[in-house]
DNA sequence: CTTTTTCCCTGGACGC
DNA sequence: TGCGTCCAGGGAAAAA
């Protein structure tokens, strides 16, 4: 499931197949992906734009046109997007086909269509993220005083507000434990009840996490892939999710694995508090 | 206002 | 082998 690094690590590497490129040709199979807006509508939009750059915020890829407009996407839980020179591996789950004048072509397979393409004008994006989104973890601006405004006075458990992506953009289930185990923290820990330093050491605990991720090209557990098809390494290097059972890492007390905020979390009873 | 729950989706895992 | 059930979870929307 795409988060900050895996989102990071795709637009990293579409990037520079991208920019300066035309949309020569735009094919969209699914009308989910643009819903409520018209398929068809969309790829009128999108043939012709050449591409200015390519961005990112929280989970969102932001693909920026030469004219202004803007096209945003949104992995959710299994969108991927794959650029080839030669065709489409396999046809499966296709959505949607982007064209390049140089011949390439940019693929976006999503198994479960839960992702969005939303075409926006450039300044209209403020309003959108703003509405959304908090503080981007790894911008020089994210800091523990940042952090500990958004959380205070939350009755929320901790890894809720972590998850909530006004408090900061990215983070989702898999770095939340992640970021929480490195902090020492217990995710179900009210999230305003944190002390200066236990948002300190959360506030390196998310940063780190998220790095980890992005070093070693995000984690794939099934369905994500780089766009040139290679997997993460990232799930080799999980402290906590999806280990119950197994010895925590720092202090050998088994992983225990539990329910917060409606979602499945692991934890180490032990040296998390 | 904040927090929780429900819904959208598909396919893999599991029990019988 | 095949069927039913549960689970994965990001975010919007509804409910509490």
């Amino acid at each position: 499931m795409p988060e900050l690094p895996e989102v990071e690590t795709v637009r990293a590497s579409l990037e520079p197949k991208l920019v300066g490129h035309r949309f020569e040709a735009v094919e969209i199979l699914d009308s989910r992906l643009t819903r409520p807006v018209d398929p068809a509508e969309v790829a009128a939009e999108l043939v012709g734009e050449c591409v200015a750059a390519v961005d990112r915020r929280g989970k969102y890829l932001i693909v920026r046109f030469e004219s202004g407009l803007v096209l945003l996407i949104h992995l959710r839980m299994t969108g991927t997007l794959a650029h080839s020179r030669n065709g489409a591996a396999s046809k499966s789950h296709v959505r949607a086909v982007v064209r390049l004048d140089d011949g390439s072509d940019v693929t976006y397979r999503d198994v479960r269509r839960f992702g969005t393409w939303l075409v926006l004008r450039a300044d209209e994006l403020d309003a959108y993220f703003s509405a959304r989104l908090g503080l981007e973890p790894l911008e020089p601006g994210f800091s523990a005083a940042g952090l500990a405004e958004r959380l205070a006075g939350r009755r929320a458990p901790v890894k809720a507000a972590l998850l909530d992506q006004r408090t900061l953009a990215g983070v989702g289930n898999i770095y939340a434990d992640e970021a929480l185990w490195r902090a020492r923290i217990d995710p179900r820990r009210p999230a305003g009840q944190l002390d200066a330093r236990e948002i300190r050491v959360l506030h390196r605990g998310i940063r780190r996490a998220l790095e980890a991720g992005i070093a070693r090209q995000g984690a794939t557990l099934r369905d994500y892939r780089t766009p040139d098809g290679s997997s993460g390494s990232m799930q080799n290097e999980f402290k906590v999710y999806g280990r119950d059972g197994e010895p925590c890492l720092r202090c050998g007390r088994p992983i225990e694995k539990t329910r917060v905020g409606g979602r499945g979390t692991w934890f180490c009873p032990g040296c998390q508090r």
